[in-house]
DNA sequence: CGCCGCGTGGCAGCAAGGTGCCAGTTCCGC
DNA sequence: GCGGAACTGGCACCTTGCTGCCACGCGGCG
């Protein structure tokens, strides 16, 4: 029947001090996995990056999953880029949702998650919680932005590389499907200069295989 | 200081029947906002819907927001579609995340979250939240997954199949870069099974190359 | 128990992709 | 005309990707 969840299972917390005291060890004993959502990486930074400061950091192990998704605001100047590609650099994944994410939240190895409330009284207040359907639902709905966001570099601010026309006709022959034997034929040139063709544009999509190259050729929207 | 949440904020239902009996005024009461994230409409259906023809049904008032955010595999084949199109047609928007939402969930007038777990021995549990912090969390990301969700209308056409986790992280790895060789590796299966899963990736995909199985990819939403 | 179906992994062999090398051609500018 | 740079295509060789075949292990099922 129905059953009243043993009162542990979720903590309000007043501040950021609190939050520290209390969540820091928790925070930093992650793991597998650590997912992150917020609208930027300063958001949480009074709280968090006060713990982070005392080595309460969570290690960046292999296999430990660490992702941090953020909205367009995160992303909104070059400096703000830059940031991001530094964080990214030391090692944890960093996408970019479409859509606001008002209510910051993080969940750990799956068991905890961590959400902002707005600031009552100019305190901000953070829930912990540890009840497994209410995480798990989190965790799965943050998986699920986190599918459809885009990666940093489509922010990076990286020129698009411009593609002469041949290059196009090539990225199309090739999103058709075809073997460089008979796409060669049908570009009208030898095998070999197909592939020399198909080499370089791959260079200049930065890919390292033909898969790759496929995905950041529709991102630029040709090969379709 | 820390404040343990009253207890009746959170609870957890076993099993369809008491779903209705504690929890259908509550759904059936939501007046101004009805969100729900759920794989497919016929998930919830042995407990809601028992409760929906008792008459306990939100009602579709004027200036009511409602909505419906399923996963791919919602719109597998043209009779979901149909089905989904019926729904929509009586009222509440319907959108198709990209991703698996593996966790149910609603939310009430963004006050009350009702969260579906995994069956135990074979009972569904059902979380009643009512937390704020924790209600805005998850309704906020219920917003951010419906903005990046398509409409019905791209759906109607052909059925976008249905990706299991594994082919997602597959694409992700092909996505990388990698050769079969290390991706084999990091994914921690053999080479040989790695390029099963490539060609049956392919040929769910319908594509004949690995470039264009990178375009197939990149629409999906996967592989970047 | 044996028998099946099923998924996995190793191996072999082939197909496809990728590249260094060199010879031939064209098109400059001197 | 001559030399050279730039581009092309053929050849050879290697890597990578792809797949058929078979053996092994595992969980039902009679």
């Amino acid at each position: 029947m129905a059953r009243t969840m043993s009162t542990d299972r979720i903590v309000t917390l007043r501040g950021d001090q609190e939050l520290v005291a209390r969540a820091g060890d928790l925070i930093a004993g992650a793991r597998q996995e650590f997912l992150v959502a917020a609208t930027d990486p300063w958001t949480f930074s009074p709280g968090v990056n006060a713990a982070f400061a005392r080595g309460k950091r969570p290690h960046m192990a292999p296999g430990m999953v660490m992702r941090k998704l953020y909205t367009p605001r995160a992303v909104a100047d070059a400096e703000s880029v830059r940031r991001l590609l530094k964080i990214a650099a030391t090692g944890p994944e960093v996408r970019i949702a479409a859509a606001p994410l008002t209510h910051e939240a993080i969940v750990l190895d799956g068991r905890t998650a961590i959400l902002a409330g707005a600031p009552e009284s100019g305190v901000r207040t953070y829930t912990v919680v540890r009840t497994p359907e209410v995480v798990a639902s989190i965790r799965s709905l943050i998986a699920a932005t986190w599918e459809t966001a885009d990666g940093l570099a489509a922010f990076s601010g990286r020129p698009r590389p411009d593609l002469t026309e041949e290059s196009r006709r090539i990225l199309r022959t090739l999103g058709a499907g075809h073997t460089d034997e008979t796409a060669s034929r049908h570009l009208g040139m030898s095998l070999r200069t197909y592939r020399r063709r198909v080499a370089e544009l791959m260079e200049t999509l930065d890919a390292t295989s033909r898969f790759q190259a496929g995905v950041r050729a529709r991102d630029l929207g040709v090969g379709g």
